[in-house]
DNA sequence: CCTCCGAACGGAGAGTGCCTCCGTTTAGAG
DNA sequence: CTCTAAACGGAGGCACTCTCCGTTCGGAGG
């Protein structure tokens, strides 16, 4: 099943209603610049706010705090799904390491992602595993290529460059000679 | 000037009056219990109450929630410190091999000590501080034998372990195979 | 041992956030 | 245009953080 049948399978969530679709938009669209400025701890009485509804119908739409980070997450995912596309035609190495760059970037805007990433959820779960099919091709390509340690799967490397994708630097020189030493790790 | 010293230069906030220095201690251990117990989202009023204090008095001892994190981060940090000289009479590779193990171990029963080291804050500055210069002479001593980079500092060690140590792994197998890739990382 | 005062105590209450419940409104099918 | 099921939204209950201040008590001085 093609990405964005898997990530349309997850938008069940949407209401038909035009009042409704509207208002869901306008939280998905609070929630994100929200969770943008304020981080994970932004409050959903000013999500609510700043999307001109009231609380009762953000908790309609998404009963749990959870469920709406959900659905955040996905939009980043499908387009972390699309980056793998994107460096398609690099050669081996370089598209591995083009995307994994672009997951970083990623990530460290979105720090919500990341949060999301370590969290119990069965929709996480897909997210995570879409992510994962997206990112395995590039890697099965490099180790092909005699590039990469045969014995890593996908799971690693994402656990390993978002772990370091977490952490505070003191500046971005040291942020760039932790990434490269982890993203290098994986290197024969 | 030597770890000790510097912890206690730290100590500072224990009152000297008996009942005030009986339940700053009260309040330390119910705090550690409860971080252990329910993360970093343990409640204060809880804390008080397991103290066997009012919630002023926790107030008064740590007038924010960080306060008291750093002090019981403090203890942490001490125990880390103690830990690099046990594993002194090593071979320099094993010797700072086995300090990281026991900073990932350490790190991964006490959750709050990792977002602790991600914050911003004078103690917790020098927290930091502390436990690099305990693990440098490990680091320098693995680089004089040929065993490690010698463009790595120990800033970036400590950073590129804590952020792999960090990420919640499917099981302990893929933990260990990432782990042992970061550490592997920095050996020549 | 007693007095006394400033340090320490502790809990009521204000502010804020999460989430539920239910009376009111409204989209859109017939 | 009517009518009903779906959607709305905010008051209110609960939990937590933090402040304020009247009450208590440790321990120094007599």
């Amino acid at each position: 099943m093609p990405v964005s049948e898997r990530v349309a399978a997850l938008e069940t969530r949407r209401p038909k209603r035009a009042d409704a679709a509207r208002n869901f938009d306008a939280l998905v669209a609070a929630g994100r610049a929200a969770f943008a400025e304020q981080g994970s701890a932004a409050s959903l009485d000013d999500i609510a706010r700043r999307a001109g509804v009231g609380i009762g119908t953000l908790y309609r739409n998404f009963p749990t705090r959870d469920d709406l980070i959900e659905t955040l997450y996905l939009g980043e995912v499908d387009a972390l799904a699309d980056a793998a596309d994107e460096v398609a035609e690099l050669e081996p190495w370089a598209a591995l390491r083009a995307w994994l760059d672009r997951f970083v970037a990623y990530v460290g805007t979105k720090h919500a992602l990341l949060d999301g990433l370590n969290r119990e959820s069965t929709v996480l779960g897909e997210c995570r595993a879409i992510m994962l099919s997206a990112g395995e091709p590039l890697l099965v390509r490099a180790q092909a290529a005699g590039e990469v340690a045969s014995d890593v799967t996908i799971g690693d490397v994402v656990k390993l460059v978002s772990g370091v994708a977490a952490v505070a630097y003191e500046d971005a020189a040291q942020r760039d000679r932790v990434l490269n030493l982890a993203i290098n790790a994986i290197r024969l």
